[in-house]
RNA sequence: GCCUCUGUAGCUCAGUUGGUAGAGCAGAGGACUGAAAAUCCUCGUGUCGUUGGUUCGAUUCCGACCGGAGGCA
């Protein structure tokens, strides 16, 4: 039994994932499924750069607003319903094209990753939560290297949610967060994914890219939408409102910093999250890269993703 | 025109009682298995404005010049 093939566009922000997914869908008979943990909630559209109705062409969608934005989401829970979207667009003979630039949603999803755990223990995570709080990161990895040495040994005392992850783990299935990884990693990818990462050739243009799409973002409104979601009621500390764009945003509405401020914070951490991605994605062999110039070149990527794509055994 | 202050890393500045210099921010690289647009780790050579002088040795002291800020006329 071979894995299913599927497609994956991935690439840091603003390079034009969207568009080549949209191109690539008619081209091969295919659906899109979004990998982004962003645009997956409602009411959270201009600044996730979401598709529009138009930019869709009658391609159908997955994976976008199926969250309200004061919900906690997970990998998890999206491995598990984007699994779903992919295996109905499989059994419906179609191809589905993962778009999206949050690199651990497309591994988990298509390494089929299986999560430590039935689910998470709110009370176990909050109470580990206090205790890191009250005694310090030192003391934790402390507690976890009792249990789980080799994690341990792999974490620095700050770096408070993976210390707090691994404990809950253990505490919670008995079994360490290694020993699951080693298992997970022992289960070959559930699907044969032929990737495609869009950028640029050089930083700068990338760079002048994400600053000139985050100028756009605040004309056609992003404050306004912000204003709404703060005006909804939804908890401050909302996953949502980590999104860059919204939580700066937030403390310009708040009075806290100004909207010039707020528009260059947003840029730049679009840009350092940009370069996170960069590094996510670089460390992987198989993906064919696609460099743009100084601007997307989209006839020239499909040919060169229908090549890549054919290599693949895609059609 | 005169006086005072000032010119050190991309930016803001510290410092060297004379032995060629260091922080924050910016930036770069990396990690990443149930918050991932999150979270975390690592990385600082630059004609110490230019040019003369004093000195074994000057970015540090002295002079001139150039740039900036303020004051007096």
């Amino acid at each position: 039994m071979t894995a299913p093939k599927i497609a994956v566009i991935t690439g840091p922000t603003a390079t034009g994932k969207t568009a080549l997914g949209v191109l690539l869908a008619k081209a091969f008979n295919g659906e899109v499924v979004s990998a982004d943990s962003m645009q997956l909630y409602r009411r959270m559209s201009i600044g996730t750069a979401k598709p529009t109705f138009d930019e869709m062409q009658g391609v159908p969608h997955h994976m976008l607003d199926v969250a309200n934005p004061e919900e906690s989401f997970s990998v998890a829970r999206y491995v598990h319903e984007a699994d779903a979207c992919v295996r109905d667009i499989l059994n419906r003979g179609r191809l589905p094209i993962i778009v999206g630039g949050t690199g651990l949603y497309i591994d988990s999803l298509v390494l089929g990753r299986d999560f430590a755990g039935p689910e998470i223990d709110e009370a176990l995570r909050q109470s580990l939560s206090e205790k890191y709080d009250a005694l310090g990161g030192e003391a934790l990895l402390e507690e976890l290297r009792k249990c789980d040495p080799q994690r341990a040994e792999k974490l620095f005392p700050a770096d408070k949610k993976r210390i707090l992850r691994a404990l809950e783990v253990f505490y919670s299935t008995g079994k360490t967060i290694t020993e699951h990884d080693a298992e997970t990693q022992k289960i070959p990818p559930k699907y044969d994914a032929a990737t495609l990462a869009l950028s640029f050739e050089n930083r700068e243009k990338l760079y002048a890219r994400i600053d000139a799409r985050v100028d756009k973002m605040l004309e056609a409104g992003l404050f306004s939408e912000v204003r709404q979601l703060l005006d909804s009621g939804i908890p401050e500390s909302a996953t949502a409102l980590q999104a860059i764009g919204y939580k700066e945003a937030a403390l310009a509405l708040k009075g806290e910093i100004s909207t010039d401020e707020a528009t260059a914070l947003i840029k730049q951490e679009s840009r350092r999250y940009a370069k996170r991605q960069l590094t996510w994605l670089r460390r992987k062999s198989d993906i064919g890269w696609i460099y743009w110039k100084d601007e997307p070149d989209f006839e020239a990527a499909r040919q060169y993703s229908t090549q890549f794509f054919s290599s693949h055994g895609l059609k």
